[in-house]
DNA sequence: TAGCGCTTGTGAACGCGTGCACAAAATCCG
DNA sequence: CGGATTTTGTGCACGCGTTCACAAGCGCTA
């Protein structure tokens, strides 16, 4: 996913490691080790592992969390992979695969605690403390953020928001005063920001970008559609709404396409000799 | 990647095929979403199988597009892979094989034109028929995507919008009129509309989305977090921020753990040697 | 306590995507 | 006109993620 969106994390370094550099893609995700504090690794677990939790199961183990959360919601005090794997729409193999990364939290021959494994999955995916967000661009879409309940809701507080446009700086939206861009390095630091969200017009983006770094930001999630340049410890990930819509007019091509060969068995052969 | 977004399309197929499920997704990517491959996901092998070009090659080549359009407006004519990878942000050789699944339209010593290649990539991804879509929701995110220019500029047009509030219904919103989501399945299917995108509350997003299918939608995006079912030819995108999110937060995790594991030295060294 | 049925956790195989490295092709230049 | 130079296109190898299949483990019951 995944790309990214699955697909995706797309960052480039910035300037000087410019090109033969391996970066990007897939940027080595995790080697988060054992037992540090929290507790018991699993016992007979070999001691000091290293491991590694893939980006796309990271990604999922999310879903299992709100999966979870609605069961908890609704009363269940156990879960089995079966159970919770075929509601959050993967098999069960890889659901326990992804929460082997976690942990060996599960009772055999019954299933996981609900509770249990949600605190769980919160611990290995940092989520035990509040990460603050700063909204940059406080136009239609970043109106619509500041005002989403989902993200305090979450554990991910709204905490600044900045715009150029003088008439907008001062007003509050979402219950929270908009600051100019000038602010954000100053007002990111002060506040302990860790993440940016860029919801600014493209060619604002990366200045943007930059100054939310200045401000100490080790993470950003952007709207605009440009590549951001960004120094290697700061992690991006875009949402690209436009990029979705064509994945999706990709599909619909191929369908109709090959529904049309189906009908019309006589087709032409494209230029490298495969049947299109 | 993943994705991503995955990405990911993590669609669950509708009670009968329970399992073999080609699931797709990354985030992704998204990644951004994910893997599976678009050729057909048949056990059987297809004989004569129409060119698989992997998903998250697919997202790829929508950004390629962005970048050849934005370097066409600046006036360049041609463009090396060199050129055009850095400027998406992948490596060079990952940009020339996706390329290589469009077709041989490169001039070596040279590279390749950048009008040839920017209708090759769209008639790949089936952006040469504009592809209309329906927006049903329309709070605060569903204003920011009906008001959103970068649809309609990009070859998606938005023919619809849906509401359940009386008191939208009727009124304009970017131009087009909201209906009633109780019409959804008719207009859809009056008007041809290929891709629906869901932002509605996570409640009410599985009931849009079956009328959306009903109107003979082939493609959802969906904002909602909540897992769609879906029949099997159907095709289903998620852009879920909250987990984007705690990905993200997942990230920053992480790096502060490396730290303070490397602030103080008590650490254990791994069995092979190296620091951990 | 022993046996049985159920579910977890994971080793191992497989498949796919990525990156490398180079041959092929085309242009440039002497 | 032939060699040097540049850049494409791709075969191949590697590594990661997915999936399978099953042993290990736990609770229940007789
Ligand atoms: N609206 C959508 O549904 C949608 C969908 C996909 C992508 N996007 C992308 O999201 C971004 C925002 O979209 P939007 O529809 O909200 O645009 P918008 O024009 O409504 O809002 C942009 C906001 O950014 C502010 N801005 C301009 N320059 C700025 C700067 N240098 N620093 C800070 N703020 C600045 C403007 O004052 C405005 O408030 C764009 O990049 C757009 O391509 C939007
Ligand atoms: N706003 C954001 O930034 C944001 C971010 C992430 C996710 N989301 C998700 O996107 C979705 C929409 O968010 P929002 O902030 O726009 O919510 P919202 O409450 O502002 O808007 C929801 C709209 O859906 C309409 N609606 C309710 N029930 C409906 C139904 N059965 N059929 C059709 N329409 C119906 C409501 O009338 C309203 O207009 C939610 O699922 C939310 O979780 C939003």
């Amino acid at each position: 996913m995944r790309d990214s969106n699955a697909s995706e994390g797309e960052r480039v370094p910035r300037s000087d490691e410019a090109d033969n550099a391996p970066t990007a893609e897939l940027p080595a995700v995790t080697d988060r080790n054992g037992p540090a504090r929290t507790g018991r690794a699993a016992p007979g677990v070999d001691p000091n592992r290293v491991r590694a939790i893939p980006e796309a199961a990271v990604a999922r183990l999310a879903v299992y969390l709100r999966v979870l959360s609605a069961m908890a919601e609704h009363g269940a005090v156990t879960v089995s992979s079966e159970e919770l794997s075929s509601a959050s729409g993967v098999n069960s193999a890889k659901l326990r695969k992804d929460l082997s990364y976690v942990g060996s939290y599960g009772t055999r021959g019954v299933g996981y605690e609900v509770d249990v494994l949600t605190a769980e999955i919160e611990r290995v995916l940092g989520l035990t403390r509040k990460q603050k967000v700063a909204v940059v661009g406080i136009g239609n879409l970043g109106h619509a953020l500041a005002n989403y309940g989902g993200f305090p809701g979450r554990g991910f507080p709204v905490e600044a928001l900045f715009d150029v446009d003088a008439d907008l700086v001062g007003v509050p939206v979402g219950g929270m005063p908009v600051s100019h861009i000038d602010d954000i390095p100053k007002v990111c630091a002060q506040r302990g920001i860790a993440i940016g969200v860029i919801a600014t017009p493209p060619a604002a983006a990366q200045s943007v970008c930059d100054r939310l770094v200045q401000g100490g930001v080790q993470c950003i999630l952007n709207f605009a559609p440009v590549v951001l340049r960004t120094p290697p410890h700061v992690e991006v990930r875009k949402v690209d709404l436009a990029i979705e819509l064509q994945i999706l007019s990709f599909h619909v091509a191929r369908k109709t396409e090959q529904r049309t060969r189906r009908r019309v068995p006589a087709a032409r052969a494209s230029s490298n000799g495969e049947v299109v």
